[in-house]
DNA sequence: TGCATAATTGAACAATGTTCAATATAAAAA
DNA sequence: TTTTTATATTGAACATTGTTCAATTATGCA
């Protein structure tokens, strides 16, 4: 078959995508197969190749999504009372978040980085805006100094990411099968205590 | 080929697993292939599945003998000032084995439980070992509370380990290019801090 | 020595990512 | 409208993967 009138190339770039990222919330990154999207899409595989590098690059936008539907789900959450209250709002509904989409989420964990190119600068500026809105809700901690807040919230949300890790992996099995949540409550708790003492 | 005199079932065992070993920190866990182990052991590709159920399980091996290396590397570690100064130690130790075995540290975030199976019993007790170390650092700060110790153990280094993950993908350079190690340090100061407050 | 047991092989299968010559269609030119 | 050009799409093909298993061969024992 050769050109259809179908889709237009853009059009086609996001039927692909949204497709991806279908099978991924459903079945886990390792559905990701190029068979798998193009028999959805209901084009042949190298078709895919056509408006992707590859399947890494395929993937690699299907991180980018989960990236913006988290920025989404915890850019409006409510602020302003105190900071730790904020902050554990924040926190709430991020774990919220990975609750609602495991697979996704999962996802973003698997081979990042692994193939040794580093990521393109897009997908670091996706990574860094969830860490923007922790910035925003510590920065009364810090007066008007942004680099400080900027250097907590990155620090403490690694942290709390790191407890999510975990849990994701089922390792917190290994200590007593805890809940991820009130871990990263406690972090966070201590961790404001401590920049204010 | 039939049976050979060369290695007993127990040796045989302890050499695919040295050469998977060996494979991963070379190569990372991408080069584990069962041609690729096989050929290095002398013994055909199916012979590995005499002896592990899958490349999976060969790979979970792999994995814990890492875990052993790292608690190894860090259970002699001399403790005894203050409670700060103890657990920094450690933390040093921790980055500074990462930074010796980029591949096998690598290993560990790769795809564990994404199968869908439960980790086994004997793989979260090596998960935990490390983490006791960090257990007994903290003790003197919770009296004789052995729970709260562990508690504050397993948060806090969940911590520090989510920093490295974001470090070991890169992902740092979302935010700066922060060095891993002295994020680590800065979330474990105001940790201790906030938590004798 | 011969037999039973078990270990080892290597071919085979299905599934994967990826490439690319062939082809069919749309757009442009005549 | 007809012809030409350009390009989107296919599907077969290749290399590599995990995994299985009948056939084979070596070993330990009777």
């Amino acid at each position: 078959m050769g050109r259809r009138a179908d889709h237009s190339r853009d059009e086609l770039f996001e039927l692909i995508l949204s497709k991806a990222v279908e099978v991924v919330e459903n079945e886990g990154i390792s559905a990701l197969t190029a068979r798998r999207v193009s028999k959805e899409v209901g084009y042949s595989a190298g078709t895919i190749y056509n408006l992707f590098e590859n399947l890494d690059a395929l993937s690699l936008h299907v991180k980018a999504h989960t990236l913006d539907a988290l920025f989404n789900h915890i850019k409006d959450i409510p602020q302003g009372e105190s900071v730790e209250k904020d902050i554990l709002a924040l926190n709430a509904a991020y774990f919220n978040f990975l609750k609602l989409n495991p697979n996704t989420w999962g996802s973003i964990l698997d081979r990042v980085g692994a193939n040794g190119q580093p990521l393109p600068e897009w997908y670091l500026a996706k990574v860094a805006l969830p860490f923007s809105v922790i910035e925003n809700a510590l920065q009364p901690l810090f007066d008007n100094d942004k680099q400080a807040a900027e250097y907590a919230a990155h620090t403490l949300w690694c942290g709390v990411h790191g407890i999510a890790v975990l849990e994701m992996e089922n390792s917190l099995e290994a200590m007593g099968g805890q809940d991820a949540h009130m871990m990263a409550v406690y972090l966070i708790k201590n961790f404001i205590r401590g920049v204010k003492a």
